[in-house]
RNA sequence: GCCGAUGUAGCUCAGUUGGUCAGAGCAGCUGAUUUGUAAUCAGCCGGCCGGCGGUUCGAAUCCGUCCAUCGGCUCCA
């Protein structure tokens, strides 16, 4: 007999060689059935796999990451022998559970695969599906493994093989279709009730761009048919919320191939959204003693090779402009700490000086590959909210945690209630990507490691994310409907200031280097504004929203007192426009509502008579009549409770 | 950049196998209506069917190429 503990603490025995399907039967049988794998140990196993020794068992279902997970996985499989069925002699590469569903590579060999025949592989999957075939693991030698391959003529499975040490290969038989596989896997198909493959596109074999395209087909499963409905749902909803859709309906951006690709247009309502935004963390950081910047927008080649950014990416970047006659070559600015850093070298500082913060809503010009644009996601051309704080190492603390209160203002005026702090750290293996010492990493990665432990966030630790000359804190926001979205970032860097020889006099008299700290708390305001637009689905906090208030006169005959009421408004400071147009009421709060406008003051005779506005709130529908005086003063208050972070 | 898909009026989309196929709705303009909480009615304007080449008696429709957009891959200071 062995002793199993259960997460609940209790302690139960078993004979020895249990599988954890079983220590569910014993439990319940409505555990049973749910259960997918189990947590043996620390360690994810099959539900079906022997249990030999005492050991810590926690059974894994749906609302476990790692049950969703191998239920995700064991879909990929299905969806292999489905398409193994349909297409013989296709060769399979990886079929991993990702975050939202599952994907497989495969190599279609003579046959082609497209969209249209999705429907017919999900059908296949379903039938397998209902046939409950066990997911059957076995152990084997390595050569026999390869054997297997060769003999099917499946390179890429050899390969992979290949790399695997003796002894540790396991396949997984379910129906007809073996595959090479660490698992682990639900006990059978049945749970995989619901299934859908959502898209089909090329992926490179093992991401390498050299490497040959294979075919990856998407999809996502679940155990009920309702949480693929509501799964599908949440879809639609992301594509209504799209910021390419809604940003264009609200007037916000558009793109002109006349402009070029990947540059964005503001129009007046975004420029106005930006703006606010761009005075809100001006005010913010006069707050917290930035000084505000200026450069401009090329800069002598010369100066990204001294920062390291010519080397590192000039070569993928714009082209070089030259100058006429004395064929000086400027390059289109992809930066603005190299314009930060000669700005601070045009004084002397002293150890009171710093820490100096310079700030500057810096517009940079990046070459993005043509297959990479995304609507103001990723762009050519954006700007970003950035600064560099210069201070002693014994600053670096202080600052980044001013750095952080600012960006924790941010997300709650903007209503981002979920985040996530990263902490991407260099690549230990590849330590020749990275620009600067082994010490001034180390130093700069343990800062940003203590100051993160010590803020109470939470976070996760990523290697191989930092940038070239320094590790990163990155904050990833979850918006409305659960998408994680990487915004505001956090950098201390060593490196510059010695590749600029930067110094302040300390109080020896002697010359010290400061520390540079990378701060843009919105990351770039295209991309932050994309977020923004796709979270609020286009209603904007009401400090932020460029048009706050419509009024909306019955007839004609009441202009003059829509007037009267907007120019009100306006001594209030409050943003709004008359519907002048010749419809019906119906109609203005129609198009009002469609354009998410917050209020709409809806006036006519009564109102006139009465010196009152009727008052509809977007979304919401009519909030009856109060004076006008009342309902400004209500709304200055919402705008200064929403400011007051 | 790579693989695949798409590209028809400002927007959303119809246009079967190449031959009155250049259309609709919305928007816009003009006029009528002067309106009470999510679309008033009528008329009109608007397109070199992404660009360029080719096949054909004839191309929005077939082929090639370039550009752009979309879904991924790779990349992201």
């Amino acid at each position: 007999m062995i002793n199993i503990s259960l997460p609940d603490n209790s302690v139960k025995q078993y004979p020895e060689g249990i599988t954890s399907q079983d220590i569910a039967k014993d439990i319940s049988e409505g555990l049973a059935r749910n259960v997918l794998a189990a947590k043996v140990n620390g360690e994810v196993i099959d539900a079906l796999q022997p249990i030999h020794d005492d050991a810590e068992v926690k059974l894994l279902t749906w609302d476990d990451p790692e049950g969703r997970d191998a239920m995700w996985h064991s879909s990929a499989h299905l969806m292999a022998e489905a398409i193994e069925q349909l297409y013989p002699g296709v060769k399979f590469g990886i079929g991993p559970a990702i975050e939202n569903g599952f994907y497989y590579d495969i190599d279609p060999g003579e046959h082609t695969i497209t969209q249209e025949d999705l429907p017919k592989i999900e059908k296949k999957m379903k039938e397998l599906a209902k046939q409950k075939q066990e997911f059957v693991r076995e152990e084997v030698p390595k050569k026999q493994a390869l054997d297997y391959y060769k003999k099917k003529g499946d390179e890429y499975k050899v390969e992979l093989i290949d790399e695997l040490e003796d002894g540790t290969i396991t396949f997984y038989q379910s129906g007809d279709f073996t595959d090479l596989c660490r698992g682990p896997h639900i006990p059978h198909t049945g749970p995989i009730k619901a299934v859908k493959l959502l898209s089909i596109a090329g992926a490179y074999w093992r991401g390498d761009e050299n490497r040959k395209q294979l075919t990856r087909i998407y999809g996502i499963s679940f155990p009920k048919k309702k949480q693929l409905d509501e799964y599908l749902e949440m879809l639609e909803e992301a594509q209504k919320r799209d910021h390419r859709k809604i940003g264009k309906e609200l007037e916000i951006f558009t793109f002109s191939q006349n402009v070029g690709s990947g540059l964005p247009l503001w129009m007046p309502k975004g420029a106005e959204l930006r703006e606010r935004l761009e005075q809100f963390l001006k005010r913010l950081q006069r707050e917290a003693g930035y000084d505000q910047v200026i450069t401009p927008h090329i800069g002598n080649v010369n100066l990204y090779k001294t920062s390291g950014h010519f080397q590192k990416y000039g070569a993928d970047s714009f082209q070089t402009i030259k100058t006429p006659n004395e064929g000086e070559e400027f390059m289109l600015k992809p930066m603005n700490c190299p314009h930060h850093c000669e700005i601070y070298k045009a004084k002397q500082f002293s150890f009171r000086d710093l820490p100096v913060r310079y700030a500057e809503f810096g517009t940079v010009y990046r070459y993005e590959q043509s297959g990479e644009l995304h609507g103001l996601t990723r762009v050519r051309g954006f700007t970003q909210d950035d600064a560099h704080i210069f201070c002693t190492p014994e600053q670096v603390k202080e600052e980044f945690k001013g750095v952080m209160d600012i960006i924790l203002k941010i997300f709650k005026a903007l209503d981002f209630e979920n985040f996530v702090a990263q902490v991407s750290l260099r690549d230990p293996k590849n330590k020749e990507n990275y620009i600067g010492s082994d010490e001034n990493w180390e130093r700069s990665e343990q800062a940003i490691l203590d100051i993160t432990e010590e803020s109470g966030l939470d976070y996760v630790v990523e290697y191989g994310e930092a940038a070239f000359y320094g590790p990163k804190l990155d904050f990833m926001v979850k918006d409305a409907l659960g998408r994680s979205w990487q915004l505001g970032t956090v950098q201390v860097d060593y490196n510059l200031p010695e590749r600029f020889e930067l110094e302040y006099t300390g109080s020896d008299n002697e010359k010290h280097r400061p520390v540079m700290i990378h701060r843009a708390p919105f990351g770039s305001m295209e991309r932050f504004v994309a977020v923004l637009l796709e979270h609020t689905a286009g209603k904007f906090p009401l400090w932020l929203t460029p048009e706050q208030v419509r009024v909306l006169p019955i007839s004609e005959k009441y202009h003059k007192f829509a007037e009267k009421v907007l120019s009100l408004l306006q001594n209030y400071d409050i943003r709004g426009q008359i519907d002048r147009r010749n419809e019906k009421i119906g109609r203005k709060i129609r198009d009002t509502e469609l354009m998410k406008i917050p209020y709409m003051l809806i006036i006519g005779e009564k109102e006139e008579q009465e010196d009152k506005v009727s008052v509809r709130k977007q979304g919401e529908g009519d909030k009856g009549s109060m004076s006008l005086d009342e309902f400004a003063k209500e709304m200055k208050n919402t705008i200064d409770n929403e400011l007051n972070v």
